[in-house]
RNA sequence: GGGCGAUUAGCUCAGGUGGCUAGAGUGCUUGCUUGACAUGCAAGAGGUCACUGGUUCAAGUCCAGUAUCGCCCA
């Protein structure tokens, strides 16, 4: 048998792929009585770009799925997308150029499938040609209606543990478009304000203060005035009241850190709501609320004189009076950063509305015992899950005033106004569209406000190992949770992973998975994470499989340690290639070799077979406890290492004459014999990584003897020959060589030139041993004689007399 | 402002629990058509391990601080 002399990887990839798909290669087998190995995929919003550093990521965890294939594990491996949400959301508009609430609920929601469905074929032809092993028929997204209906159960049950509750809570309003806003949709823009000086007088009449404000017209929110407890000018004013001018009611002067000394006076007013820390304050204060803003942006009643007046001639009318009345001492014109809508500009304000939270606070010991369960990789990282848990503020709000999302399963009774949950039976539901069953459990009443709001994201994708269960439903899997693995980046270790933790932890009073890898980003050559809304994506996927193959892909991405962040560069991309053609070039040379080679034939191994049987078992033993731990970068390294010097430029070297002659059988045989299984396990530490090259190789070559359908699903390499003999004096023996080839390269020589002798002294218990390598080294260092003598050390001296 | 990480050869990166002249690939220099591979082989040059202190017989490695960069949060 002959390999061609060069590998066409355009042509290999796309038919293995063929292969592998038209095989059931990858296919999981829920009756398989091996041990399950499962793969928590994440979702990834289908709006969006891929760019290069999401193939890094997911090519990480793609590795591990295979690895544990080959380990003999059952390995469940799905795909799924997230297509709901404020990211499709906003990708259908800007596509189909509509506003969603210009639509009902329902036509939106189809015009979101239309537009996610392209996105999800782009998707899976990219993964495909990758070589991504996951078993498409267990393809989820989260707009699935079974998917939903999860989800609704989830929120279902988290309320009958009663674990759910509504209260009152500020979010981001656009009082020009009359919508709630993420901070996804927001921007800072830059503009001119002014800092006005205002004058407080104190209750109890020992004195006044000054604060500086941008937003007077909240004057008559203000709730209560901080000070920073370090800060030794305004120590005297703690606990007293301070009476606010033109409104004259009383508000507490109270300390936090959060005061920013240096900024006016260090003195600040806290109102419902000027900004983020306004709302921090009142919920850790336990503050009054005092809305003075409508959702268009108007003054109302609790403004007094202000009302129905937009906030900009309010601010004009009250600044009039704060200076006619002697309260305003000065201004000073600044330019500051204002929060705004992306849209149109305007700036948000914060509305307070009724919203659904799941309690999380008063389980922060559980919840990080928990986190202590998960195995994480690499472990740094549970560092990042602690402290956020432990400084957690808020119970977790899911409700959105959105529009493409998971219902809430609920109305409210408009006689009673208490809220009436669906039947479980009845999931999904949508309460726009749909009624309650029966009458109002509380009061009987008939008729029902649906609630319009939407499930946040993260309350259905932090259900992703409970889908992948079919939890709760007619087809549930038995034993699948908890999963076996959690791929992650480390940006969402406070939302996806936490949230993760938290529902398993509510739901089933256990852990989502038993491991967590986190892999780091690709950052572009300037150093910063590539995303879509920065713009600065520097790969192309498409692009690069243009002008790379998958594997040279697959191993940059397996370049480095699991967890950093790597750089994107044109130049490091086609570093797999040298090892792709390397491995071709290697088996090319060794199937030449193998014709007679009989496999059944037992030999007395000579001693360089006896040292690179033992070298692969060394390699091959690192390189599984790196796989262990998810450090793949530790199996290419090792392996790299091994086959590349060990393997190819001294072994391969050194039993070239045995296995081109055939006057030595016994030689010959021992050398077949080392060099198919090294290089048969070399291809197998290889796979999980280059998945095409090695799978060619294997069918050429080894798949006639080995039997295994693909090198996908032979056994992971596990030797145990180990002889340290061979290891100590086949690496001294390759010192000798060494010598020789630094002799010629000195000597301006080709390899390939004879030497008179080598003149070796050892000690004798060193030469007993050394001697046994005598034909091999003849051969390789094309000398005539080698000259044995006894000596302290090693030293080795060539002589040529030309 | 807080948390986590990074800073090692021109470039991209390795360097568990401190230990002989700090490694790899790439790039550079020189030589070599070696019965697989010039997409190769051999040899060579190249580093105050960001900075300042400290612990120690011994620090790239441990501790404290400083600087710069990145991510996340505020």
């Amino acid at each position: 048998m002959t390999l061609p002399k060069r590998y066409n990887a355009k042509e290999a990839e796309p038919k293995w792929q063929d292969f592998w798909n038209s095989r059931g290669i990858f296919k999981y087998d829920r009756n398989s009585s091996k041990p399950v190995y499962s793969i928590d995929t994440p979702p990834p919003t289908v709006s969006g770009m891929i760019h290069m550093g999401h193939i890094f990521s997911y090519v990480q965890a793609e590795v591990m799925a295979r690895y544990h294939r080959m380990k003999g594990m059952e390995v469940y491996y799905p795909f799924c997308f997230d297509d709901n949400g404020l990211p499709s959301e906003r990708f259908t508009e800007q596509q189909k150029k509509v506003r969603a609430q210009d639509m009902t609920r329902s036509e939106f929601v189809e015009l979101c499938l239309e537009v996610t469905k392209d996105a999800e074929d782009m998707f899976r032809d990219l993964w495909t040609r990758f070589g991504f092993s996951c078993d498409w028929d267990l393809l989820y997204t989260t707009i699935d209606p079974w998917v939903q209906r999860i989800s609704q159960r989830s929120f279902l049950d988290l309320n009958k543990k009663g674990f759910v509750y509504r209260k009152e809570s500020p979010t981001l309003w656009c009082p020009e478009c009359q919508t709630a806003v993420a901070q996804a949709e927001t921007e800072d823009r830059e503009s001119a304000s002014v800092f006005h000086d205002l004058e407080f007088p104190l209750a109890d009449g020992s004195g006044k203060i000054i604060i500086a404000t941008t937003r007077p017209e909240l004057l008559p929110a203000c709730v209560a005035i901080f000070i920073n407890p370090s800060d030794e000018r305004w120590k005297h004013l703690l606990g007293k009241m301070a009476i606010v001018p033109v409104y004259n009611h009383n508000v507490e002067i109270l300390a936090d850190f959060r005061v920013d000394m240096e900024k006016g006076s260090g003195i600040v007013m806290c109102c419902t709501f000027g900004d983020t820390t306004d709302i921090e304050w009142w919920q850790e204060y336990d503050l009054d609320l005092r809305i003075v803003l409508d959702n268009r942006g108007h003054m109302n009643a609790t403004a007094g004189f202000l009302e129905g007046m937009y906030w900009k001639k309010a601010r004009k009318v009250l600044v009039q009076k704060l200076n006619d009345e002697g309260f305003r001492k000065g201004g000073e014109d600044i330019q500051h950063v204002l929060n705004v809508h992306e849209r149109c500009g305007t700036p948000l304000e914060y509305l307070v509305n009724m919203q659904w939270f799941v309690s999380i606070l008063d389980k922060k010991d559980e919840l990080i015992r928990r986190g202590n369960e998960v195995n994480w990789y690499p472990p740094y990282f549970k560092v990042r899950y602690e402290h956020w848990v432990e400084n957690l503020k808020w119970d977790w709000c899911i409700s959105r005033q959105r529009f493409y999302g998971v219902p809430f399963p609920v109305w409210f009774c408009e006689n009673c106004n208490e809220p009436v949950f669906a039947r479980e039976e009845n999931l999904p539901v949508d309460p726009l569209e749909d009624e309650p069953e029966g009458p109002c459990p509380s009061c009987g009443g008939s008729a029902f406000r649906p609630e319009s709001d939407v499930m946040d994201t993260w309350a259905t994708s932090s259900l992703t190992p409970q889908i992948n269960a079919k939890w709760g439903e007619k087809d549930e899997m038995e034993g699948l949770l908890p999963m076996s693995l959690r791929p992650q980046a480390h940006d969402i270790i406070r939302t996806w992973a936490f949230y993760t933790i938290t529902k398993a932890h509510l739901h089933s009073d256990s852990i989502p998975w038993k491991d967590i890898m986190i892999s780091g980003h690709a950052l572009n050559p300037s150093r910063e994470k590539m995303s879509k809304s920065k713009g600065n994506i520097a790969g192309d996927p498409l692009v690069a499989l243009d002008r790379y193959s998958a594997d040279e892909l697959r191993y940059w991405s397996c370049s480095s340690k699991l967890g950093n962040d790597v750089l994107f560069s044109e130049d490091v991309l086609g570093d797999g290639r040298r090892l792709v053609t390397k491995l071709w070039n290697a088996t090319r040379f060794a199937v030449s070799r193998f014709e007679d080679f009989d496999r059944e034939l037992r030999t007395d191994l000579k001693p360089f077979d006896r040292w690179i049987l033992s070298r692969f078992t060394r390699a091959a033993r690192n390189a599984t406890s790196g796989m262990d731990q998810y450090e793949y970068s530790v199996c290419i390294r090792d392996g790299e290492h091994f086959f590349w010097k060990a393997l190819c430029d001294n072994y391969l070297e050194i039993a070239k004459k045995r296995l081109y002659s055939d006057d030595t059988p016994d030689e010959k045989h021992s050398a077949q014999y080392a060099l198919y299984h090294v290089l048969y396990g070399t291809l197998r530490l290889f796979a999980p990584v280059i998945v095409h090259i090695t799978e060619e190789l294997y069918q050429a070559v080894f798949r006639e003897n080995e039997g295994h359908e693909s090198l996908h699903l032979a056994p992971w390499p596990e030797p145990d020959y180990m002889d340290e003999t061979a290891l100590k004096y086949g690496d001294m023996a390759l010192q000798i060589i060494e010598k020789a080839r630094r002799f010629k390269s000195e000597a301006n020589l080709s390899m390939a030139a004879p030497l008179n002798s080598i003149e070796i002294s050892a000690p004798s218990e060193d030469l007993i041993e050394l001697i046994t390598f005598e034909d091999d080294l003849l051969s390789v260092t094309r000398a005539e004689t080698i000259n044995w003598s006894e000596g302290q050390n090693l030293s080795v001296r060539i002589v040529n007399t030309e």
